[in-house]
DNA sequence: GATCTTTCTGTTAGCGTTAACATAGCGTTT
DNA sequence: AAACGCTATGTTAACGCTAACAGAAAGATC
């Protein structure tokens, strides 16, 4: 029997050894050409590239990554990809990175510490280049492990705590903070809030601190409080706000902790015939662009998602290129509210 | 002098040489206790255990894998983040494979076939176990590659055609057919599509040619169309509706290749007072749960991505722990029409 | 023409781990 | 007590590649 079954593939996978002998040069010299590096001849070369492009040869990363102690990835751990949010982070990143030779390699959380100590685990176990993390608060144990590789750690979407080593993100207690200053402002004086249930989402968290906290300074506070979790974002908002409505009907503001309750919320009072911003204003965070199309524009504040994915990948880069680079580098952005047509102007 | 400076990270990163040395064992030893493999006592395994936290090491998988010629990494190659369909997919994917040893690398080609090319050599040279690929249509690279990579091989969310190897999906064509049937059987006479104006969405394009096929049987064609790029989808959807009903204002029906500008169009149509769907009807492609809170529920249908992403990933995780195991799966999942508020029944 | 450059190619020795085999120790069997 | 089997550990040789150095070929300089 000759080999094995007719045009399956290979038995074997192809090394720099069976290029070497296709182009009858030394493996170094086709290692040479792979990555261009070091001076090779033009014939030599165009042989090389040739044999390799017949064959199929597809170099082994393993192997080099082993061998040269250099690796081209940079882990990126995010809470969610449900969240739209994350998504739009993803997308800076991979933007910048791809001008490197960087590749981003995702990991998600689900807003569990110990999934996020696992999956830190498992790509620190692969060497990458650098690490993207959301978030400040983390294990021990994970920050440990990012203390101890050695390579650099951007923290990303918050900078209300001290990184590890760099930073990129905003003040969320400063957009609670500035939300509420804006709704006092304007003149609303019984103020609502909705948001998730999930008690590990330390920037909603931290944006509720700051929120309640302004609004003490001027003599107020959150009148009734509502929470979910899980389901259809937009359903759970018209939900909630039916709810709380209900409950206390004299509320005049209701701030969201995302983008899409705050518009099912929206849909609801437009339904329910609710003057909306006169009777009832309405707040929520993210600045979502998909929700532009809604009948009016929702307040919100940008999480500047796209940026931070940018400027994290940034950061990467040019510590990765240049190892004498400054650590602990902290970019803070400062978005600014956007009133749409949902919060009184002044 | 103790060790080195203060809280700095150590020099070098450990290998199991340090924790052989810190725990009295040899290295062989050490990667048994840590892969759990072969018989050590209870005593040693402590010992080791207890040396390789303190010293806070982490394996080293590229040394690892290169040893062990297994990679436990399946590459999911991805058009795009952006559209909410993808992500789910990633989920249902995840899902699976967090109950197995393999973990998902996620790669995206943002429609482009020499991204897509691009990537997929990328990943493949981390050799890994097994492929999730979006569609069946790739460059003649890309399927050499994939048919020269040896590995599992499953292209996700189109049944429409040969696969390289494995497949799950739902067939776009059929989606557009039993959408046209369903229309025609409602009594609607003059229809528009609005759709990406995306010629390398192949699924768009299929759900799009099974629909002007059925409405052609029933002796009917797309009366207008209009297509868009970029933006919020929302905002696209409502633009285009305006533009589609001034130019064709005998419109009685409009389909749309996905649910996000289908909620922009409903929501124009709402606003406008049209009747829905009596005077006009409409339907969406996807079932995006996230609209679940809109005025009126959009005609849709599911791609089941959740559902695809899990089937895929059991493929693949079968195919690794038997390599016997047969090759050229194909699911064909069949998802159905949800009338929804904005379709007329019968 | 001998020496020195410069350009190109080859050789050697790992990178950190694991597969496969070897061996030490110890209780059992006959 | 010799032979056997079992468990627990160690030794050796890769895995496929690249860094670092060595050498050959070809031209340049004196």
């Amino acid at each position: 029997m000759a080999t094995n079954a007719p045009s399956s593939p290979p038995p074997r996978t192809l090394t720099l050894r069976d290029v070497s002998e296709a182009s009858g040069v030394s493996e170094m010299t086709v290692s040479r050409v792979l990555r261009n590096r070091g001076d090779v001849s033009e014939t030599t070369r165009n042989k090389v590239l040739q044999a390799a492009k017949d064959l199929g040869y597809v170099p082994n990363k393993i192997a080099g990554a082993l061998a040269s102690q250099r690796v081209n990835l940079v882990a990126v751990i995010i809470p969610s990809l449900s969240n739209m949010v994350f998504p739009e982070v993803l997308t800076g990143i991979s933007e910048v990175l791809d001008e490197t030779p960087l590749q981003p390699v995702f990991g998600v959380t689900n807003y569990q510490p110990e999934r996020e100590e696992k999956v830190l685990y498992e790509m620190l176990s692969w060497r990458p280049s650098g690490v993207i993390i959301a978030g400040l608060e983390h294990s021990e144990a994970s920050k440990a492990m990012l203390k101890a590789a050695g390579i650099p750690v951007v923290e990303i979407m918050d900078v209300d705590g001290e990184p590890i080593d760099s930073m990129v993100g905003i003040s969320h207690r400063r957009a609670g903070r500035e939300m509420a200053n804006a709704i006092v402002e304007a003149g609303y004086e019984h103020i609502g809030f909705l948001g998730t249930k999930m008690p590990l989402d330390h920037r909603a968290r931290k944006r509720f601190e700051g929120f309640t906290e302004a609004l003490a300074k001027s003599g107020l506070e959150v009148e009734d409080q509502e929470f979910y979790s899980g389901g259809s974002a937009l359903a759970k908002g018209r939900e909630m706000t039916e709810t709380i409505l209900t409950r206390s009907p004299n509320l005049d503001f209701l701030y969201y902790s995302n983008d899409m309750i705050g518009a099912g919320g929206l849909l609801y009072c437009l339904d329910k015939g609710i003057a909306v911003p006169q009777q009832i204003g309405l707040a929520g965070f993210n600045g979502v662009e998909l929700l532009d199309g809604l009948p009016r524009q929702l307040a919100t504040m940008d999480a500047c998602r796209a940026e931070v994915g940018r400027a994290a990948a940034h950061i990467i880069a040019k510590r990765v290129s240049d190892p004498n680079a400054q650590p602990g580098e902290r970019i803070v952005l400062k978005p600014q509210i956007d009133f749409g047509d949902t919060l009184l102007r002044r």
